[in-house]
DNA sequence: GACTTGACTAGAC
DNA sequence: AGTCTAGCCAAGT
């Protein structure tokens, strides 16, 4: 649990994790939905709205709230989504690697 | 303390 | 290429 805040925290502005790579990254390869449920109840100071499915795609269950909220966030951080997903080839961060800053065109 | 429910995902059909 | 199934594990009942 706490080791999912550790991680999402550390995820750079203009970048976006999935469910699933996070639960890899932390040892739970099928762990997704723990990690889902880490973010229900994260805690504030979580930049949660970096956190996407598999896809790329919002999966909140509170659509009209959650949802439009975590795109406006992304957006303003320079995450544009494209038919209503992010394209992870872009913005999907790597650990480890040099951070690539993804800025505003 | 079992049972259900999910911000999930990969594979089967 | 859409839908179903089975794993996963923390929280709430």
């Amino acid at each position: 649990m706490a080791a999912v805040y550790r991680l999402v925290r550390r995820i750079p502005r203009g970048h976006v994790l999935t469910y699933g790579e996070i639960a890899a990254r932390l040892g739970r390869p099928r762990g997704a939905r723990m990690v889902g449920h880490a973010m229900r109840v994260c805690p504030p100071g979580i930049p949660w709205h970096r956190v996407v499915n598999a896809r790329g795609a919002i999966s909140l269950r509170a659509p009209m709230s959650g949802m439009v909220t975590q795109r406006i966030r992304l957006e303003q951080e320079g995450v544009a989504l494209r038919a209503g997903r992010v394209p992870l080839k872009h913005y999907r961060w790597r650990t480890g690697s040099v951070t690539v800053i993804a800025r505003n065109p």
